[in-house]
DNA sequence: GTGAAAGCGCTAACAC
DNA sequence: GTGTTAGCGCTTTCAC
């Protein structure tokens, strides 16, 4: 039950005023005779002294407090992401404020309020519906904001982002090469994200220059995935389904082993690994891996240097994804 | 650049004293005109008008924030366990600053100062370190802290954890079933983290009583893994790996998978589970599968309630771990 | 080389 | 029903 001490507190102590306290927890030394240095660090320690941080904040505009806002915690994708970013900023000094919107776009918008009143100096945001008038707002403020993973459409932020297009655009010929005649998309609503959109759009792109069949199943709460997906076992041509991300992988996945459907002689599977553990499924899943942890460094990276420069212009960084030959095509 | 507005701009417009405004905002209409309290809204709402967390911290020493230090935030039990916590602490009007101490326990130190700097209201802490007098310092503050996932010696703070012991247990009839001769922990170091020497320590006790060898392999990052389960593929006696946590199953899986090594025939494989992905990896892995985010749920749970009573007394929560049957003993 | 004083944006006695 | 006032713990001119 210590009562809280404060500067004025080892000012006394000290037999200085706050001001040369200041002085001294700011590191300007300049021009303090290097006994009253010694002294007051002596009390600091004494005292146990610790500034207080809101204080701080209050009065000098700094809060060294980054925002971040993830659209799942719960997807091992922000693991990665959030390890990545984490290492970045914490070597600058700043901390993480780590939000998660859950996915709801109403939650997000809530969030990104909660940070702005915490005087956040950045925000770091991987956004839960592709619409930019949903954070238009924060233009008005001076606080920096980050897009990573996600685009919004019209792009007004900075932006990191995987090689959606390249990636997927990679992994044809290994489709064309095995003769498949058909392949199942299978992701979340499109409608919403747009790296979904793109991811789609590509492999659409990619499939109809060639004569196989395209079909897209978009997964909701309400889609019965285990008959989806013994609907595509039944097709007569030979079928691959493609997961657009590592939740639909694994679920996809988790179907067909625990239907003990052989892949890929039943069924070809490939798509986006967020969390590279399909070499362990199965057969060995030939994947799309995301440099999780390195898109992470990048966008704290891309994050410190606007806060640096504020009139740097915006740019999209793009982080290749690798392509994985397994045995699952 | 909108220059921020404060309780003053707002007591301006509204022609009310900031007071007022500042009953209007910490919900005391108790005796507030009708037409005062419709004016004030709507002047906040016309100006946009949102209050300085900072401040209000500073003076009723009310943050709202909970502190959350993970040991490793790319380790994917994090991503549950923060789930489950942030459910219910959001709930009740709390917001997570998560940090990750990246196993390192000075880094955990300083984060726990970075915390109380912060103001925050109440911290939970998967600790780095078995050793309670790192976290001593703690009982000075107010701040209540809680335990999750891994103990401490002496156990001097509120503790929230999966049922090792009755889980570890409970596996080893299915080891006995199927005649295996020698088990193998594999584990990081014991002597870092209690809940790693606690599960060694019940499968010790367990096997013991049989006649069984068991053998402990603590890895570290010089440890050569790949050779070292080479030697248990050479013992005579059927064996047993039992990783004692996720990350190590993990390790211990892609090792026999990439080697092509048939699972259970040539080596039984079982072990903790974190991310309970084990039904997808190789023939399904017979594992122990702890509700992480259901263990989130019961921490934030625990902390508010701390929170609310101060004198309440310190307990330990138990939550239990299930026992996965599959295919790899 | 150091200090006095004002004030960041807010809350909470206490007054009327 | 509402306002006055005095800070919370810190930073920062400006002065000596």
């Amino acid at each position: 039950m210590k009562k809280n001490i404060t500067i004025s507190d080892v000012a006394k102590q000290a037999e200085v005023s706050k001001t040369t306290i200041s002085r001294y927890l700011n590191g300007q030394f300049g021009s303090m005779s290097a006994e009253t240095k010694a002294r007051i660090a002596q009390v600091i320690s004494d005292l146990n002294y610790r500034p207080n941080r809101q204080a701080q904040a209050l009065k000098s505009k700094r809060s060294y407090l980054i925002g971040v806002i993830v659209s799942d915690i719960s997807n091992m994708y922000s693991s990665l992401l959030l390890k990545g970013i984490g290492e970045v900023l914490e070597a600058a000094g700043y901390q993480m404020i780590i939000m998660d919107a859950a996915n709801s776009v109403e939650k997000e918008q809530d969030l990104l309020h909660k940070l702005i009143d915490q005087s956040v100096e950045g925000i770091i945001l991987q956004p839960s519906s592709r619409d930019a008038s949903r954070y238009e707002f924060i233009q008005s403020e001076k606080i920096p904001l980050l897009l990573v993973d996600r685009g919004i459409e019209p792009l007004i932020y900075p932006f990191v982002t995987t090689d959606n297009e390249a990636a997927t655009k990679k992994m044809l010929p290994y489709i064309l090469e095995k003769k498949y005649q058909r392949v199942v998309v299978i992701s979340e609503p499109l409608a919403d994200i747009l790296t979904r959109e793109i991811r789609y759009q590509s492999i659409k792109d990619m499939i109809e220059a060639e004569n196989i069949h395209l079909d897209l199943l978009e997964v909701t709460s309400e889609t019965d995935l285990q008959m989806e997906i013994n609907t595509c076992l039944a097709y007569p041509e030979k079928t691959v389904l493609f997961a657009s991300n590592g939740k639909m992988l694994m679920e996809v996945l988790t179907i067909l082993i625990t239907g003990n459907i052989s892949i890929p002689d039943e069924i070809g599977v490939t798509g986006f690994d967020d969390w590279n553990l399909s070499a362990l499924v199965g057969p060995g899943i030939t994947s799309i891996e995301q440099q999780t942890q390195y898109i992470g460094n990048v966008t704290g990276e891309q994050l410190l240097s606007y806060l640096d420069d504020e009139s740097k212009e915006q740019e999209v960084k793009v982080v290749p994804a690798k392509i994985q030959l397994r045995d699952s095509l």
